[in-house]
DNA sequence: CGCCAGCTTGAATCTACTCAAATCTTGTGG
DNA sequence: CCACAAGATTTGAGTAGATTCAAGCTGGCG
């Protein structure tokens, strides 16, 4: 099995606080003890307890509700180096659905114990994942579809830069349109169509599993899009 | 000055963990430190250090974002019981700002250090307050205007009656049609309509400052709204 | 080759928005 | 107690953005 890349957690946690060799040591003892997955796979169940927290490796992942009817919102997503089911203190019990969609390689989290400066990026990046979903509130509520699909794209280039996973304009991108509408409260044939829309603008490039950005700060600037505030400055 | 329901607080983090003495000592002193604001008032600004996490007392607050062009998106709710800027590490900066939508009464929340009870009840409110984004996540991204009002009308009677502030079926509410319509990621014009339709058929009754649910349970059932997983169950 | 998932297209419909004005409330000062 | 102003709610008509349904297309893979 061929593991990608493995230190692309590492580095997203080591940016978050500068991590001592304790932390730097579990972490790669835990990768080593890395578990693959399959896409649609179920990691956390909403309501059921958590056996124990995950570190995702490579892939991506989505918190997930599904309603009675059948329709469904992907609430947030998880990429590499983003902790599953991690609660600051006894929460036994996932608060929403996790699912992988892609190929997904995982490992236990690390016990934040074992040194204080991965407890302090632990902390940072559960401030972060709040960010991310108040972040996505507004884009839900107050974005246009077109809007809400840049607005998206930007976020993602930002994050992904952080694990050094990003070009400065592009990244690999493995979302179905299906997927993208989950996330963005909208349907697949108008993600399509604002899709093209945004081609044509010049905006970005989508296709082969790849997401060009012709010009993020452009576009982050017309969409009055701050940086993401983070906390560790 | 008079205030009114300074127990409420106490009753909700009591509610999510039993709180020993000093803790309940902790926080009826905190209470009567007690500092009142009016309406609108700026708690917290987005990106600014914090001075010190707030205990709601009385009144409601929210967590607002508001974008370049002058559209507004009420993030979250804050109610007497919640932490406002209480975060569980080193988290020095505000990660949106935060406006009092009433008159609002609030203490500096005691230091959960004075008793691992009340550092239980705090992270079972920070469980809390996620899983409420979460939800509101969902509401915007998937549910009609109709069913975002009912669900939201749903929440709040639920986290009310957890205050102990609310009947069986009705409670104070302070918010206007703008407000909801910030809150509900819709115009107050279309606010207004679905309400009206929604007294129309039978579900509820709003005016005078109280909100009246005619039926809670069976619009919860027709909603297919699963009560909040309470994760200190 | 042919299947299947994902993508694209079109036409009709509907939900929610915009703009504008009228009405109702509430609190305040005369 | 009434007049008034400011804020909040209600109403109407026209429009825009997103959905629905249905069909056709494309590319990768067994």
């Amino acid at each position: 099995m061929k593991i990608g890349n493995v230190d692309a957690p590492f580095r997203r946690l080591n940016a978050l606080a500068q991590l001592d060799e304790a932390a730097t040591f579990a972490i790669l003892n835990s990768v080593s003890s890395a578990r693959h997955f399959g896409p649609h796979h179920q990691l956390l169940i909403e309501g059921h307890k958590i056996a124990c927290p995950l570190l995702i490796i490579e892939g991506w992942a989505a918190r997930v509700r599904v309603f009675a009817d059948g329709r469904r919102q992907l609430l947030s997503l998880l990429l590499p180096g983003d902790l599953i089911g991690f609660c600051g203190h006894s929460r036994p019990r996932a608060s929403s659905t996790v699912i992988s969609l892609t190929d997904l390689t995982a490992c236990i989290a690390p016990d934040p114990s074992v040194s204080p400066t991965l407890r302090e990026a632990y902390s940072i990046s559960s401030a972060l994942e709040e960010a991310y979903l108040l972040a996505q509130i507004a884009r839900l509520g107050r974005l246009s579809a077109h809007e809400r699909i840049c607005d998206l794209f930007l976020e993602l280039h930002e994050r992904l830069q952080l694990l050094g996973v990003a070009d400065h304009d592009s990244f690999k991108f493995p979302l179905t349109q299906e997927k993208m509408a989950d996330l963005l409260g909208l349907t697949s044939v108008h993600v399509n169509r604002m899709l093209q829309l945004a081609r044509k603008a010049g905006e970005l490039h989508l296709g082969a599993g790849r997401l060009t950005l012709n010009d993020p700060e452009m576009l982050a600037q017309k969409l009055g899009r701050p940086k993401t505030r983070v906390t560790f400055a």
